[in-house]
This record gives structure tokens, C-alpha cells and sequence, in this order.
DNA sequence: CTTGATCTGGACTGTATGTTCCATAATTGA
DNA sequence: TCAATTATGGAACATACAGTCCAGATCAAG
């Protein structure tokens, strides 16, 4: 009965995310979000709300896709634990490889840049942490015994994210995930 | 012959490097560099610059004494190899136990959040980083033969300062400190 | 075709903030 | 005591940006 919404409220998000993601919550204007989803203020704000509002549901729709995404590969049983656990560092080097891809790890850029200010943003970042902890331990237990844990291979990845974004070569990153990968070898 | 400056410059120095490794350098305003260092904002401009330039110079005040503090224990002769590294990790658990110190490491922050932005934050986050690990790699020669590679190391040490940024308690730092040190037992 | 509801984008506003500028204070040398 | 010189801090300015608002466009239903 009424004219309906001329954009795709998924893609959108997906737009969003890309430019936080790149750019931080600080460095990005409205006018960069208006840009990139192709829509005007008020379409904008109608939808989603303002700009904190949208960096929430940025932040949330990252966490969904992608951290849940390596989730899937950390407990994908058709996959031996040590072939999980390289999958997982393999795609940050990949990322970098083929697509020159430096944008990190917008989970680590959040707790870094936002998570201080942010009580709501430091809820979301810890809670997401403990997942991917949760995810990991499962792909290290499919490895038998082993004197590794969790929290050291999280520490690992998200290191190997921020020499990625700060212009590390290739090599570097390689070295790094090989390091990671060091104990899980049997 | 003239007035002179009624405040000391490495003061300041320092307290505007403690301002901008809390928070950041976009969610500083030049209000909080002029309550933490107490200067007015004529003396900070004649003193140093505009914001970006104090930014800079907080940076490279931290690499200096931070990461060059880091340096001199990793290449202490003193130290066995192992111990040099367990210094390094100690220190990131210690400042949480002991003073539940969360700013992370003001390098990494601004890798993350400014590198991105300002090629001479960028340059000068890649050259420290490179210094970082070549103090590393010095202290890993010390370990004698081992597989494990200084950009392993050092990718373990920065997610390990996000973790602590992003709240992770302190079983999860000591986990992640001992999973790091894994390789050099020996 | 008309109507009513909702979407849309740009104009407008208030505020925060980086920067400049200047009047004043302070200090040294003569 | 008297310049000469420089530091100091706050007032003033310009700008950028988040957020509000509205007039017109658009579309479904009757």
C-alpha cells in the first residue's frame, strides 16, 4: 500500500561494513557511508538509524560472516584439525596474495580503536573473541594431544592481521603462519 | 635574554604519548593533549606543531623508548635466549597484573587505525616493526637451533596486546604467553 | 486515476574541533 | 629600572560533520 525500499538492506550492510572495515569508525563520514551504500541521509537513517547504530550493525554483520565463516572451517569434520587450523591462516595470507587485501581483521580494528570508548563495542568484540576461542579450541582438540592452546593460536591470527595491515611482505606473513603452525605438525 | 619555557619538553612529550596511546589519535581532541600536558594551546603550537605533528612525535617517542626498551632485554647477553623471549611476553602480563595497563601497544594501535590513513605513520609503524623483529631475531639465535621464526614471535606478541586491549583475562594472556613460548623450551 | 502512505535526497542547523591570532605576562640583559 | 624578546593562554575564526527536517517522488490499493 506504500512505495517499498529501493534498496537491498543486505547489500547495503554489506557496503558499510566494507567501509568501516577499511577506514575505522572516526575516519569515516557519513558522506563516505552515503557514497558507498548509494543512498541519501535520510533514506539512510530511516533504515538503520544513526551513525553508531550503524557501525553496530556493521561490526555485527562482520562477526556473522566472517568470523563465523572461519567457525565453519574450524569445525568442519570432514577436515583433519592441523588442515583446519592451516585453512584458517591461510586465509589471511591468500587474502593478501591474490587481492592485496590489507584490510585486517575489522573484529581486531574495533578492539583497538573502539572497544575503549565503546562499552557496547567491547561487549560485541569480547563475546565474538570467545567464539573464535571456542571454534579454535575445537580444531586443536580434533589435533590430539598437544601442548598448544587456544588462546595462543587466536593471539597468532590476530598478530598475523595486523602485520598484514601494516604492510608486512608476504614472506613475513607466511613465516608467521608457519610459526602458528608449528605445534600441530603430528 | 627572553622567556623561557616554563615546562619541560620530554614532560610533555610523554604525556601527550600516554593521551594518544589510550585513545587514539581521532578521539583526541586537542582539549585533552592541553589538560594532560597542562599547556595552553599558543605554547603547544610554538612547542611542537599541529595535532598530526604531536601525533608523530608521541609515536616516535614510544618506538624509542618502548620498543627500544624491548630491544635492549632481547638483546641483553646476560639472558639465555628463552629467558630473553619469556621477558618480552612477561611484560605485556605483567603491566594488566599489575596495573590492569589495557593501552595495548601504541605501534600496533597506530598500525591499525592511522597507517591506513598517513603514509608517515605508516612508514614509520613498518620500520619499527622491522627493528622489532630483528631484536627478536637476535634473541632467537640466542635459543639455539629451532624451527620457530621472529615474525611468529612477533605476530604473537601484537595479537597478544590486542587481546589484553580487547579484555581478555589473564589466564588467556599467560595461556597465550606460554603457547608463544612453546618452541623454546630447549 | 486518485489517494494515501512511505521512501528519498538534499537543504538546513547546531555543535565540536583544529587552527590562528593577539594582548598580556614573564624573564633576561643592559 | 627599562627595554627587548619570547612564552602563554584564551578569544575568535573557519570548517567539517552528525543529525534533523521537509518537499517532492514513487508506488500499492481501491
Amino acid at each position: 500500500m506504500a512505495r517499498p525500499r529501493a534498496f537491498n538492506e543486505t547489500e547495503v550492510l554489506r557496503s558499510l561494513e566494507d567501509v568501516f572495515w577499511r577506514q575505522g569508525y572516526e575516519a569515516t563520514s557519513y558522506d563516505d557511508l552515503m557514497r558507498a551504500s548509494g543512498l541519501g541521509k535520510g533514506s539512510l537513517y530511516a533504515a538503520f538509524g544513526d551513525k553508531r547504530a550503524l557501525y553496530l550493525k556493521a561490526l555485527e554483520g562482520y562477526i556473522a560472516h566472517e568470523i563465523g565463516g572461519l567457525g565453519v572451517i574450524l569445525m568442519d569434520d570432514r577436515l583433519s584439525g592441523p588442515a583446519r587450523l592451516r585453512a584458517l591462516f591461510d586465509e589471511t595470507v591468500r587474502a593478501v596474495e591474490v587481492a592485496n587485501d590489507r584490510r585486517g581483521c575489522f573484529l581486531c580494528n574495533a578492539a583497538v580503536d573502539q572497544a575503549v570508548h565503546d562499552p557496547g563495542v567491547a561487549k560485541i568484540v569480547s563475546e565474538a573473541m570467545d567464539v573464535a576461542r571456542g571454534a579454535i579450541n575445537v580444531a586443536i582438540k580434533a589435533c590430539g594431544p598437544t601442548e598448544a592452546n587456544a588462546d595462543g593460536v587466536l593471539a597468532a591470527f590476530l598478530g598475523m592481521r595486523v602485520l598484514a595491515k601494516s604492510g608486512a611482505d608476504l614472506t613475513s606473513l607466511k613465516a608467521a603462519r608457519d610459526n602458528a603452525l608449528l605445534p600441530f605438525r603430528g
